[in-house]
DNA sequence: CGTTCGATGCACT
DNA sequence: GTGCATCGAACGT
């Protein structure tokens, strides 16, 4: 038996991300997101991932060419690309592909593991901008923390901060860290839609799903194509 | 159930 | 100035 190293699994190395952003997005499915910093540990597995790949790809940040923000998408595998959008949410990417080619899986949900009570705490009070958040005080189910891409950072303490973390690194002992790590999850029925939240590149079913996972973004395969394989 | 729409900041044209 | 890889409250059916 390969028993528990002391201090966990490793992260997955770099290797695992210098492959075909397709492959990487359906693999992803099942790992652990760990997020460590200054209020603890929490951590979560991947239901839900969107393959986003290349200048060609209308809905992919790197569709007009480099840009300052998007620069990360060029850079390393096995980096996190993060960035803001709608003037609240931060959307947690892992870069694919090989250098100077644009292309990352982003991550849209995961099942808490570790630390729900920090995710918790961490989704009520005051938004990124400091704005006020009009949510309930009522506590939401575990598998609503992180449950939509702008949700599962806010849960994990995701900021601009972590833009171009190394994810195949752990956290130091006391350090702040985002890595991913492999714990044997089997994810074996996954099914795949087009992406949601864009204008164009609708036609291509390059969204990744956990079948049947509660954590996993609303959505009705009945509106749109759902199958077992990605593509056009 | 379903759809609409405001919040909110910044990158890019 | 425009539009966003979002979220959830509010409203309609």
């Amino acid at each position: 038996m390969s028993g528990r190293r002391p201090g966990g699994p490793r992260p997955l190395p770099r290797t695992f991300y210098e492959r075909p952003t397709l492959e990487v997005a359906r693999d992803l499915l099942g790992k652990v997101l760990v997020r460590r910093d200054a209020e603890g540990l929490a951590s979560g597995l991947i239901v839900e991932t969107e393959a986003y790949i290349g200048e060609s790809d209308p809905a992919c940040h790197a569709a007009s060419g480099p840009t300052p923000r998007n620069q990360p998408l060029y850079g390393a595998p096995g980096r996190a690309y993060v960035y803001f959008t709608y003037g609240m949410h931060y959307l947690v990417n892992a870069v694919t592909e090989r250098r100077g080619f644009p292309a990352a899986v982003l991550i849209r949900a995961l099942e808490p593991i570790e630390g729900v009570d920090l995710m918790r705490r961490r989704r009520v009070g005051r938004g990124p901008g400091g704005a006020r958040r009009r949510g309930s005080a009522r506590a939401l189910p575990a598998h609503h923390l992180c449950r939509g891409p702008g949700n599962l950072a806010r849960a994990l303490g995701i900021t601009l901060a972590e833009n171009r973390a190394d994810l195949t690194k752990r956290a130091g002992r006391n350090g702040a860290g985002l890595w991913i790590e492999d714990r044997g999850v089997p994810v074996d029925d996954v099914v795949w839609t087009p992406r949601i939240g864009i204008r164009s590149g609708t036609d291509l079913a390059w969204r990744c799903v956990a079948a049947g996972s509660p954590a996993a973004s609303t959505f009705s395969p009945s509106s749109a194509a759902a199958s077992r394989r990605p593509g056009p």
